[in-house]
RNA sequence: GGAGGCUUCGCCUAGUCUGGUCUAUGGCGCCGCACUGCUAAUGCGGUUUGGGCUUUAAAGCCCAUCGAGGGUUCAAAUCCCUCAGCCUCCGCCA
């Protein structure tokens, strides 16, 4: 435990504060008892007695007052206290994930191959300029309208993000998935709870008017949807594919992927969401890979698995695969999907628990991107482009798609 | 945005005016047992959640929990304040 921690770069002595506070808590919790039992006894008293006998238990009931408000504020400031400690805290993280920094993952598999342009005879097209020929993508009215990082899906572009969105519920509605359309805006509690107010806070808009938070994945509506609940085991695993926008405020990303649509503040997104009982969570893990291996190979991209390393877990993963795509003009595999083990740590803090044989405790939350769409369109132009410009469509899109098999460019 | 009503231990519900006998009523559902040659019916018992303690265990004890938080009081489901959610009406709007 302690060793994970240090390779988060967490402080130790913070989980010392944490224990330290908590046995405050109980102490002073059990001092409150039992002045409290004292209280309700004279409470039968009282209205028995008369006269002098009265005043005396008035007067005791009076002390106790008093000491069971003292010990009331000692726990709730020791409470209060434990859990400022526990919120700074980052998950437990998975004894084989590789230690080290976002250049420190290690490659698990490898689909498909690059494409070879140069025996083709032609030089690959960045997205956006092949995006601009189909009439699919602006971003310059984008950044007219809403500044840097927005954009328009115009024509054939908004097309086929409907097609891609289609396409992946229907892919996760068929593996047993129930579709949720969920809210964008959530409360403090939500947001807290799924790990995204910890570190990755600058990177979450905030209405500060209302007090509400933008998401930057429908992870956080689908986890908030069974807070403060217990579910029967019978009914796990419990699977949601969830649809919404997202948005990122991309901060300490200047001058990060400024071209194109890579990166933006907002974009929409298919996502898996599982519950599970906590011995499952890595069988369902590895489920939810497979369903991004499948999504993946069904759009005829090449990519590669990833295991991402400690440093870039985030608070709330104790394990994280990537799936990577090649992106012909970088010359790179960029992420495209991921999928996250947050076993129980979401579900301590949204208080999510499974009761099975009578026991309570908490159960495991895991999430995994279907379909993240602005990159999933950049990885398609670039990878199935031609040398005329245009774009063919893989075989799995083009029922959605009107059965257009290539996407043309268009005069203007 | 304005006015009013509501929120009770799975669901429904009594209790709130008039603070202590509420250790929260009753029904439904569910679980167990008994009886009935199956099922049903009937009877009896049980049935919120969290924390702490005792115990080999089974089980038991203590505290909190009547939407949330605060206040008044020796004492709050009950009185006062703030907030949230739901419902109705008005206004506005897609």
């Amino acid at each position: 435990m302690r060793a994970s921690q240090r390779a988060r770069g967490e402080d130790v002595g913070l989980v010392d504060a944490l224990l330290s506070a908590d046995e405050r808590r109980r102490s002073s919790g059990v001092r409150f008892d039992e002045l409290r039992a004292e209280q309700k006894q004279l409470g039968k008293l009282i209205p028995k007695a008369a006269g002098e006998e009265k005043a005396e238990l008035l007067k005791r009931a009076g002390e106790l007052s008093a000491a069971v408000k003292a010990a009331d504020a000692e726990r709730d400031e020791a409470e209060a206290e434990a859990q400022r400690l526990l919120l700074q805290l980052g998950n437990l993280v998975h004894p084989e994930v590789p230690v080290g920094g976002e250049d420190d993952f290690t490659v698990r598999e490898t689909h498909g191959a690059p494409r070879d342009f140069a025996a083709e005879g032609f030089e690959p097209k960045d997205h956006l300029e092949l995006g601009q020929a189909l009439g699919a993508i602006d971003v310059e009215r984008g950044a007219k309208v809403s500044g840097s990082r927005f954009y328009y899906l115009t024509g054939v572009g908004a097309l086929l993000e409907l097609a891609l969105v289609n396409a992946a519920i229907a892919q996760a509605t068929e593996a047993g998935f129930i579709p949720m359309l969920t809210p964008a805006l959530v409360k403090p509690r939500a947001m807290e709870g799924t790990g995204f107010l910890g570190q990755a806070a600058e990177n979450v808009y905030h209405l500060e008017k209302d007090d509400y938070y933008l998401v930057g994945t429908s992870e956080v509506p689908l986890a908030g949807y069974h807070m403060d609940e217990i579910v029967e085991a019978d009914s796990l695993p419990l699977r949601y594919a969830g649809f919404s926008p997202c948005f990122r405020r991309e901060a300490g990303s200047y001058g990060k992927d400024t071209r194109g649509i890579f990166r933006v503040h907002q974009f929409d997104k298919v996502e898996m969401f599982s519950y599970v009982a906590p011995e499952d969570s890595e069988a369902e893990h590895r489920r939810l890979l497979e369903w991004e291996k499948q999504w993946l190979t069904g759009l005829e991209l090449p990519f590669r698995v990833i295991d991402v390393a400690t440093g870039d877990l985030g608070a709330s993963a104790s394990r994280k695969f990537d799936c990577e795509a090649w992106i012909p003009t970088q010359g790179k595999y960029r992420e495209l999907t991921s999928a996250s083990n947050c076993n129980e740590f979401q579900a301590r803090r949204l208080s999510i628990r499974m009761r099975r044989d009578k026991k309570v405790r908490p159960l495991a939350t895991l999430n995994g991107t279907l379909c993240a769409v602005p990159r999933t369109i950049v990885a398609l132009l670039e990878n199935h482009q031609q040398a005329d410009g245009s774009v063919r469509v893989p075989q799995v899109l083009r029922p959605y798609l009107g059965g257009r098999e290539v996407l043309e460019p268009v005069s203007r």
